[in-house]
DNA sequence: GCCAGACTAG
DNA sequence: CTAGTCTGGC
């Protein structure tokens, strides 16, 4: 099975590179974030002509996450809602989480909080989110040991994830409070498929749109494939794919595959 | 001696394609309007380099004109105040006026505010400030008798200077009262430049983005050059230029370029 | 309806 | 730097 995460920063303005690539790279399931559209204005036609299924959850400008699928998913859900109905229906206004399951393994698919800056509210909120994440993700094991959790997690977990240009300290998305954050995700099972594979460096899936990053390879690498553990041990590849980025008008991130 | 006029809806979104027209057309003297740009974000380099030396009065958004020249100008004077000292410096809050002498010519570039719908504020504004304009150039006559008058006028003094689907009675541009006020004007002595050379309809400067106009070739003459007499006598082209509308994100208007 | 700039977010 | 929306002009 192969999945693919890539944050396309608005999947209408990216559509034609989306759909380039997925006929050029055979995925199962293509999870894509920041989508930054309603529902109703989702591009399914042009997925559903190359015979994928899409599942969608958008909202207008910000956020919005979407599974395209080779095979009709089943107990799709949206938000954290559906699986701790007890929470505050607040945590579902931003559309970062979708999940699926595809031949009995869950996708789970998440656009993790940016943060903004340190100690901002909306790094308040980044920490709170990755706390109900955990609560989710621990409810979901319940109910299938198989879970293949990916997107942008908006955290460099360790400092090889950086490029050494970055002053890690304090930095957004390097800081103790958001890694030990995601640490405390990964422990209920999870583990970092690419590291698996690749235990070098300058190996990233962001780079800023700003000075020139990409040229210079200043990026990030924040885009994760966590799987459970018999996945892992099943995982044949993870490799970032850095052709998207190189095409004109790309997505500032570029798409991550895992295959197990 | 060569004089071009051209609203170019924004300097900076078209300053390829105006440093592209430039180096293809010599003129002497390239009026700009809708510069819509403040003084200090205006791309005078890029003129500067192709040896012209701009003369700009701009503000944020909306309107902005300026004065492209090959040689240095003098009596460069911006707005009405200067020439009117005793009027409201209100009157100059939008940048439409701008002016300066080439070699003896006083060149005036105007963009006349456009007056949105008969009977509105701005339409009576836009009365009131051509009454302004008459003092001004009045006054400029006093001091100069070669003047060369241009801009975007946003007034079709003729029924012929405008499509024939357009329904011309009470229309915005062609109203009596409007044509009546840029006659008053003209009448301090100044004559149409263009209709020296050409007596025929279907000739236009302008054509609204909307339902694909400039390709039925539905547009308006509302960009002018007026001549005072010993320049009209000398005059020995004036042409419209439609090349630049049909680039791929063009202004709305096209260059119109007076010799004498 | 089509376009431009300001603003906000990343 | 690059999205989206919003506003305003024509």
């Amino acid at each position: 099975m192969k999945i693919a995460t890539w944050n396309v920063n608005s999947v209408r303005t990216r559509l034609e590179q989306i759909i380039n690539w997925l006929t050029e790279n055979y995925v199962d399931v293509l999870c894509l974030q920041e989508t930054k559209v309603i529902d109703h204005d989702f591009p399914r036609i042009a997925f559903e002509s190359l015979g994928y299924y899409p599942y969608i959850s958008g909202q207008k400008s910000y956020n919005g996450v979407a599974l395209i699928s080779r095979q009709p998913l089943t107990d799709v859900n949206i938000g954290f809602g559906s699986i701790l109905p007890d929470l505050a229906s607040s945590w579902d206004e931003q559309k970062r989480v979708i999940s699926g399951i595809f031949e009995g393994v869950r996708i789970v698919n998440l656009y993790v909080p940016n943060g903004s800056s340190i100690g901002s509210e909306k790094y308040e909120y980044k920490l709170s989110w990755l706390k109900i994440l955990r609560e989710y993700l621990q409810t979901l094991l319940l109910l299938n040991p198989d879970i293949s959790l990916c997107g942008d997690f908006n955290i460099a977990l360790e400092d090889i994830d950086i490029n050494s240009q970055v002053k890690i300290a304090n930095h957004i998305m390097a800081s103790e409070q958001e890694r030990q954050a995601l640490k405390d995700v990964i422990s209920l099972g999870f583990a970092d498929a690419f590291r698996k594979f690749n235990s070098a460096g300058e190996n990233y899936s962001w780079w800023d749109y700003r000075t020139a990053a990409f040229k210079r390879n200043l990026g990030w690498r924040i885009d994760h494939h966590y799987l459970t553990p018999s996945l892992y041990e099943r995982a044949q590849s993870c490799i970032i794919d850095i052709e998207p980025r190189k095409l004109v008008q790309p997505s500032d991130h570029t798409p991550v595959i895992v295959e197990f």
